[in-house]
DNA sequence: GATGGATTTGACCAAGTGGTCAATTCGTCA
DNA sequence: TGACGAATTGACCACTTGGTCAAATCCATC
């Protein structure tokens, strides 16, 4: 310890600060998009001058590439999940429940990701081509042995993950929608629940081979 | 005829160009969202000057109200493909195919409807609010009439059409992302003909009652 | 308690923003 | 043809934008 505890030291100061503008900025790019999104607005949220956020990350592009660089981590933290397991319902419902699991608990990474593509993905581009379609490449392969085997329907695999990660992030990305057509209020505990035990349902049920 | 046929009307010529302009605020707000739109690029798209186009809409806002009336009547459109069949079968897989369609023919105006939701969906919440909650819930009493009946599975209806509008939307609202997994070309024909069908053939498996 | 780098921030700037307006041009019809 | 409203547009405005900077303050170390 180098300080008074009730006074954070200067390095866990500079931590805490660069994470609330951090996170005032996953809020900002979640709600306006990039363009959107202004540099004043997240400061403010941050609680921070203006000229103080530029100390802590020199450009608006530097901070959404940051935020942008998390998202992509933990999305590959998710799909490991897929791996562990080699019985495909086992695989398929581990790796689903991570991913609505991911929507619930961090919505904000998933809609920086929607806002990232519905304007071309210009940041992530390198990512989806390089990383994204290799790890899908290589699964795919893992679905087509599980399809040899007879233990799974034959299917397109690729369409198949579409499927699932559509319907996973849309309880993150879609949540302004879902509560408004849940009588104002947010899923609850319970209700995210039964959603997330039928999506894992109904997506089993749509590729296992009947027994 | 009141002009010549070379030189358009003076109400073809109004329509036209309402049009131009129209069509280019599709895609910068589809592209860019609400806030991220500028009336100078949407200007520039349309190749109209600016000025111009405060003539034929007087503000930003008005605008995009305009183009997302037009996408809430074809969402209504689509939607009533569901009532056309009495068979849980045929009237699902027609849904599904309109939906899909509409995703193909008319991406923009599903990634605004996306963009719109993402910042909390203020100028539609009236719509989600009402006119889209009112077709959810008479839609909900069909599901459990077939459920009734045994003709599908039980499963909580509302969750069931989020996976229906996420795994369709996808199509369009991620379409960067999904060429950039298909080798950086878009979905051919072909390829999407496979994929809608399969989305058809994997919803019907997931709620249909086992034979 | 003096030093010096790290941090903070009000004031500022050039470029871009949505929107206005008056002067001009156009098309129609008497 | 002339008159008159519709349509066009360059110039402009107040405000916001991302970003800079120099002066002030903080704080670990000696």
């Amino acid at each position: 310890m180098t300080s008074h505890p009730s006074r954070p030291s200067r390095s866990a100061g500079r931590e805490v600060k660069e994470k609330s503008i951090f996170d005032a900025a996953r809020s900002v790019f979640a709600e306006l998009g990039f363009r959107g999104a202004t540099t004043a607005e997240i400061a403010r949220r941050a609680g921070v001058p203006k000229a103080n956020l530029h100390y802590y990350f020199p450009t608006k592009e530097a901070l959404y590439r940051a935020v942008t660089e998390q998202i992509l981590t933990a999305w590959l933290s998710a799909a490991s999940s897929f791996d562990e397991q080699d019985d495909p319902a086992q695989a398929l419902a581990a790796y689903v429940g991570a991913k609505m699991d991911m929507a619930r608990a961090d919505p904000l990474g998933s809609r920086i990701w929607a806002s990232e593509i519905l304007r071309g993905a210009p940041v992530i581009r390198d990512f989806l081509e390089t990383t994204l379609a290799e790890w899908l490449s290589s699964r795919e392969k893992i679905i087509r042995r599980w399809m040899d085997r007879g233990q799974i329907r034959p299917v397109e695999p690729r369409y198949f993950f579409y499927m699932i990660w559509a319907t996973t992030q849309h309880y993150a990305d879609f949540e302004t929608q879902i509560t408004a057509l849940n009588r104002g209020k947010p899923l609850s505990d319970e209700q995210f629940a039964v959603a997330r035990a039928q999506v894992i349902d109904t997506v089993l049920r749509g590729i296992l081979a009947p027994i």
